[in-house]
DNA sequence: CGCGATTTGTGCACGCCTTCACAAGCGCCT
DNA sequence: AGGCGCTTGTGAAGGCGTGCACAAATCGCG
């Protein structure tokens, strides 16, 4: 129980269940555990306190704790967590050990700045295509990689087994764009455009809206100022929700 | 009661409360509700049901209208909801009539896109200054709007009456200069940069993690290969979170 | 070898959110 | 004027997520 099975990738065929199914809410923190890990072991650290991670991920320890538990008993009491152990784990968990390909599709604006993103390649990804409709655009060259057709996207898709697809097109045509990635064998798309999509259940789908999240801060902005107007004024000491913390 | 006050922005001194505090939930989706019924009206719709609306914001028609409650009374019932004083509603709570001035720090690659990006004004928003720390950047025109100094920050927020900042700068320069908003008087962020923030408790935060969105669907797709390769080959009919869904 | 300090893993209770199901209300048609 | 069909608004139940508080486990030291 206390003994792991061995150092690296773990999850062999044996033991341990393939895959414990996580709760949602702790796979979206994952992710920033990660992050922290990483920063940690830069920092040379060879062991970290559920403390001392929550901190740097901004979150209550009990919720790490409970986050981790899930994973398996990787943590040792008295002493705390192994930090390579732990990214390795989290890393298996997420799928990031398969460094998977990715494909983005709309070179605009915003797909540009995307092709031309480091953190990509540093936390896991490798963009292996980018697609455009405008033949203006295509045969441009991003960051060595060379901009094609979206009627090459099945194609290329198929060849380089490509999983995740991004869309950074505009809105009008996101619906096409996902039907085609669908069409190509993709099953996770991460949608830039505002709008929803429909897929087929067995795809997964995430969307970035940049302005919902400023109408968010909009929305508490306005609440912060009627409060603040109101006779009754009390402190405005915002309820945070989920967001905001304390670390670095 | 059925008699709503006038046609455009309520909330006036008298009846309604100035605030009915929305679960966070809600006012995460207004948004999305906001957006499907711009998107109506284009098409010259005058009511909506709360089915179709659900619909189109592709989510459930019972969570909409539990949604929608908590704003007041503004549907009809038999008939559905009327379009044009909705969306008032709707914007009335997130604050978007004040059309509210953002400013943008970090013009890299990201912060580009971001500064030509219409989204922005089109849903409520005013971009009305950018900023960075690169002198070769300083002087560069975006869109008509000139890159300052992050120097000038704080004589322009003010000037400017700034209460929303982006930050697109490196990871590691983002605590720096969400202090700098802070001390600008800044009162809400969105952050591209990863990692956490640490800010007073008056200022929210809220994050985008473009890599976080990714392992995300990265887990999903390791969940889903696993489970087609187990032994009980069973359909793997996804548990759709909370994202995907149908419409428009 | 035993003991105290430390930290993990978790049982439990609470609150939020979602979803179902239905009564109440509204308009239209006869 | 009355009845019928449609749609909203909401009570209630169930599920999920959070955070407290503590027992169990481990290490280091005397
Ligand atoms: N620019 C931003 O900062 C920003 C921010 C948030 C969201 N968005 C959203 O991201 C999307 C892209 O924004 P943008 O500013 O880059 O727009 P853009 O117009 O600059 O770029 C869109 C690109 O998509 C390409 N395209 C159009 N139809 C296509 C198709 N069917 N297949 C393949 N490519 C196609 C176009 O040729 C163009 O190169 C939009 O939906 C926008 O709302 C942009
Ligand atoms: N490029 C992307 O598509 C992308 C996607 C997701 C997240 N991000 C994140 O967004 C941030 C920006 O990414 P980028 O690719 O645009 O980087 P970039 O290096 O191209 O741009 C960063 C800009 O910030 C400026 N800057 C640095 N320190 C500053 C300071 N103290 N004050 C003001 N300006 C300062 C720099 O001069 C530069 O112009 C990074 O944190 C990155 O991780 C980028």
């Amino acid at each position: 129980m206390s003994q792991q099975r061995h150092g690296s990738t773990p999850g062999g065929a044996d033991g341990v269940p393939a895959f414990p199914d996580l709760p949602e809410a702790t796979i979206a923190r994952l992710p920033e555990y990660l992050r922290a890990l990483h920063h940690l072991a830069e920092t040379g650290a060879e062991t970290v306190s559920s403390e001392g991670l929550a901190a740097a991920a901004g979150v209550n320890s009990a919720k790490l704790r409970k986050d981790l538990s899930h994973l398996g008993s990787y943590g040792t009491r008295g002493v705390g967590y192994d930090v390579a152990l732990l990214i390795d784990q989290i890393e298996y968990i997420l799928g990031l050990d398969k460094n998977r390909a990715v494909c983005l599709v709309g070179v605009g604006n915003l797909g540009h700045a995307l092709a031309g993103y480091a953190g990509f390649a540093s936390r896991g990804f490798r963009v292996v295509a980018l697609f455009d409709a405008d033949p203006k655009k295509v045969g441009e060259e991003i960051n060595g990689l060379a901009v094609r057709h979206i009627d090459d996207l099945e194609r290329v898709a198929v060849e380089e087994s490509i999983a995740i697809g991004v869309i950074a097109t505009p809105p009008g045509t996101a619906q096409a764009v996902a039907d085609a990635l669908v069409a190509a064998g993709v099953t996770s798309i991460l949608n830039f455009a505002p709008g929803v999509l429909s897929v087929p259940s067995n795809v997964d789908v995430r969307k970035v809206d940049l302005a919902i999240e400023l109408q968010i801060l909009s929305f508490h902005e306005h609440r912060k100022a009627s409060l603040t107007a109101l006779p009754g004024g009390r402190a405005p000491a915002v309820a945070n929700g989920d967001q905001e913390a304390v670390g670095s």
